[in-house]
RNA sequence: GGAGAGGUGGCAGAGUGGCCGAAUGCGCUAGAUUGCUAAUCUGGUGUCUUGGGUAACCGGGACCGAGGGUUCGAAUCCCUCCCUCUCCGCCA
């Protein structure tokens, strides 16, 4: 949500971050909205206290008076309730196009309708030479006897996976790496639901507009699987205000995340992906209203998840998010893609993404500063390991000539000591 | 799933139709006092919104889990929903 104060301010930030970022938006129909709906609000809070005032004049009245007051009192009830039958509407429609309102990118947020302009940060490590005929990760893995798409399409239908033996043993040693990685740097550990409430969808920016990205529960229940674990860790203190102290909150979690991936057909069908359920370690900052500070943390967060790939010997490169490729909430987002040799290319493994403000005041997540005065505050978030993808950029880029798979010093306390997975695999 | 109890300010906890944005206690904060710590006294201490003022500030309105309803008037009465707790059942 923005600050429709701010809109109202300065209207024109908002059609050029909508422009930015190739979304609709109304900024004009917003004004108008806004401007009537206050002019009836005031005309509401005057009736309203004319009327305590005679209230309390009906109490004292002597039963003489009383019925010419009762009489004046229904007249005025009659027309406030006109007045809020006007008004209900227009709240509805002003609120419902608040929550559709773009947050304006930040300035070195680049121009660009998608991710074909994403700009280059940089990039590090180098791809793998290999002295052989590679192996696409689902070669790879079905060879070793480690993958059974045939079965999960058997069992949960199209873009799923059943992994089996080291393979499943490989995602929860990466998994568990940058889990403790993101411990070791102070994050708190946090175990989330990822079933929640519509309001948390909305809360965090997903609804309204990804409504048919999510699994849906809310026939019976009002809720939603979650696509990521941002959403509960960034609505968990949603609704209260914190104490200056305790800030900045870092949290990292794992979850299973659930995506309809609806529109995609034909897309990236291969493999492991694009798939509809995967485990993700998810790293969250929530810190007080300075946008200094909030930079800083994204550097930080990004810094955090490009850590974990060059302990896992993997190249990659950090893009900065063109406008129109940046989601609703997001002031700017750097993506990480991973080396991934199949698609003799990068692919999005990471999205680090810092929303100023606009999370916080949908989920009312506000702080009182040192001299007492209430803000809301800023939230962030990146990824720090994705199961499923990183898995592809492991198998395909540390393969051996024979079909295993070195295993990156890093990750193999976590795989009882393995340096090599698999078997040699003939011809 | 069945039966019951309850949701009030940072916390605890009063309040069963107007005098209640809400007693009291704790906490927090400013000041006074005691040579220090502790104690004592005095004042202040919710959020959102709108109007006026450069501003400190002043006025209006809303908010006692959420949403509806009854009433001139609702924290208080009625309905629906959500949540918490206790007991029973079922179950990883």
């Amino acid at each position: 949500m923005i600050d429709l104060k701010l809109l109202r301010q300065d209207p024109d930030l908002f059609r050029r971050g909508a422009a930015k970022k190739r979304i609709a938006c109304d900024v004009d129909r917003i004004l108008a909205l806004d401007a009537s709906v206050r002019e009836i609000s005031q005309r509401m809070d005057d009736l309203r206290a004319r009327q305590k005032v005679a209230g309390k004049r009906i109490a004292e009245a002597t039963a003489a008076e009383r019925g010419d007051l009762l009489e004046a009192q229904r007249t005025q009830k009659a027309e406030l309730k006109a007045l809020e039958e006007n008004q209900g509407p227009r709240e509805k429609e002003l609120e419902g196009m608040l929550l559709r309102v773009p947050n304006p990118p930040a300035d070195d947020v680049p121009e660009g309708a998608d991710d074909s302009q994403n700009v280059e940060v940089r990039r590090v490590g180098t791809p793998p030479a290999f002295g052989f005929t590679p192996r696409d990760h689902v070669a790879l893995a079905e060879a070793q006897g480690w993958i059974d798409i045939e079965a999960a399409g058997r069992v949960s239908g199209s873009r799923n996976y059943f992994l089996i033996g080291e393979l499943s043993l490989l995602e929860h040693a990466v998994l568990r790496f940058g889990f403790d990685h993101m411990v070791a740097k102070g994050f708190t550990p946090v175990s989330v639901p990822t079933l929640v409430r519509t309001a948390a969808m909305v809360g965090t920016g997903y609804f309204p507009g990804g409504e048919d990205q999510a699994y849906r529960c809310d026939e019976r229940d009002d809720l939603c699987l979650v696509g990521t674990a941002e959403v509960p860790l960034t609505s968990l203190h949603g609704g209260s205000i914190l104490d200056y102290g305790r800030l900045p909150l870092r949290y990292v979690a794992l979850s299973s995340c659930y995506r309809r991936e609806a529109g995609t057909y034909g897309k990236d069908t291969r493999g492991l992906y694009r798939v509809h359920q995967f485990l993700k370690v998810e790293q969250v900052v929530i810190d007080s209203a300075d946008a200094e500070r909030s930079i800083e943390h994204h550097q930080a967060i990004l810094g955090h998840a490009e850590a974990v790939l060059t302990a896992l010997d993997l190249p990659y490169r950090v893009v900065n998010v063109c406008g129109g490729d940046l989601g609703q909430g997001q002031i700017q987002k750097y993506d990480i893609e991973t080396w991934m040799p199949s698609r003799g290319g990068f692919g999005e493994t990471h999205s680090a993404s810092r929303f100023h403000d606009f999370q916080a005041r949908r989920l009312g997540l506000r702080y009182r500063d040192a001299d007492g005065k209430v803000h809301f505050c800023h939230t962030l978030n990146n990824t720090v390991v994705a199961s499923a993808r990183m898995l592809i950029a492991l198998l395909e880029n540390h393969q051996l000539e024979d079909g295993r798979v070195r295993v990156p010093a890093a990750l193999q306390p976590y795989t009882g000591g393995a340096k090599v997975l698999g078997r040699p695999l003939t011809a």
